[in-house]
DNA sequence: AAGTGGTCTAGACCACGGT
DNA sequence: CCGTGGTCTAGACCACTTA
């Protein structure tokens, strides 16, 4: 690795902390898609010049970060979004009684729309750009419990047709079908009163009170790449939280 | 350290898993008090006849779960709950502009209540059993965001009087006062509608939707010592939290 | 200067999964 | 059996803090 002694005094960075950005940097430009398994931490080490070790921390880093997943006696591998990770580390809606299931998707419409000023700014976007327009009702059996919105930049999205079936999990959609791979999401939950569409959506009395997730998106490389506004009932939901 | 390779089999645990065990032992029994320093690496290895990295490895799981903090250079200290902890580890209410802040309080109430069936069952205690029960209003600048109920089983924090003052940090007055250091909490989140006296105590009207917070917290040793139910108005605030 | 944590290395051995 | 990741060691050196 670049280990100048002079620029390492300048702006010192660990080694193995280049070494997890050269990897990185692999994720990034798709060397490495998902599902695919990295070298081995011995090949790792000796392309890259550096002791097994520093590239174990960079490997342990990224294990934590979700990047990638290790198995034992296998090897290491790019992280997907499986069932799994949508359920439990994407969907923090939890029944009352403990048992965490993801709901079944009814999609109403999917549109493509001009941006007005607050979405073109949100997503870096001149006004009137395209954006793609998801909703749909989230259903647990035959409860509708979720009613939800979604926005997406179609410049992202090349070759999207608003008339193809979606799936219930749109994060391996987006993986699968456009090479977009979220890692991370902010949420921002507010408490507000249903309106006249989500109270007809959902089954509820206009002013009842929905819990209000808004969700970001972002890739690897920071872009945001969604916008979602979920609106869900609590009578016998809740929102899951662990705080450290 | 106790490795007899036969039980090992069995029971196989990682040197630095039981080294952490170990340490943790120690400041569960209170050996090492909040912000007491621990022995260096170094003399830790030594006492436990394994090697400084292994040490380390522990040293550094401990630190993810924040129960230490390191400061290179100082040593390695148990961690405290001070402001910061309060405010970015167990507050997730932020303005919709960014800023965060930690409310003021205003105690309504500080009594001594027998615990009802459903308190009894979650504090594993008998029906009747003393609870204290503490009711107050959080501000921010003169505006009451959250209408606050804490409960706490009595048993665990001895010769509390109900009329002296509290501190808004709650959690640095449990671990200086009585020893209890909260590290994990599980909360709840559910959109209510205000009832006649949270409407009064937050200035909206009955029926407002507000944010539900319902919190356990727990010690290191997993025990269950506050419940907490936390009603927000959202207008100008939100619970952030990030997805990963 | 001395002591602490932080990085990096080289090498041994263990546990696991597939051939 | 071999190759993978996982553990453990011993030792060198760096970065930071305090005295």
């Amino acid at each position: 690795m670049s280990q100048l002694p002079e620029i390492a005094q300048a702006l010192y960075r660990p080694l193995y902390a280049q070494v997890r950005e050269a990897l990185v940097r692999r994720l990034i430009d798709g060397t490495w898609g998902p599902g695919a398994a990295l070298p081995s931490e011995i090949q790792i080490a000796a392309e890259l010049g550096v002791s097994q070790g520093t590239v174990r921390k960079a490997l342990d880093e990224m294990v934590a970060d979700r990047l990638v997943v290790r198995r034992q006696g296998r090897g290491t591998f790019v992280a997907e979004h499986d069932a799994n990770r949508a359920l439990f580390h994407f969907f923090r809606i939890t029944a009352d009684d403990g048992v965490k299931q993801l709901p079944d998707s009814a999609v109403i419409s999917v549109k493509s729309v001009p941006a007005d000023k607050g979405s073109a700014a949100l997503f870096s976007l001149v006004e009137g750009a395209e954006l793609i327009d998801i909703t749909r009702v989230r259903l647990l059996g035959a409860a509708p419990i979720i009613s939800e919105h979604i926005s997406l930049p179609a410049d992202a999205f090349p070759g999207f047709d608003p008339a193809e079936p979606l799936p219930n999990n749109l994060y391996a959609f987006y993986e699968t079908r456009f090479q977009i791979t979220v890692t991370r999401a902010e949420e921002s939950l507010k408490a507000v009163a249903a309106g006249p569409v989500e109270a007809q959506q959902l089954g509820v009395a206009q002013g009842h009170p929905l819990l209000a997730i808004d969700r970001r998106a972002y890739t690897l490389d920071g872009r945001l790449v969604e916008a979602r506004l979920s609106l869900c009932r609590t009578e016998t939901h809740h929102y899951a939280n662990v705080l450290g």
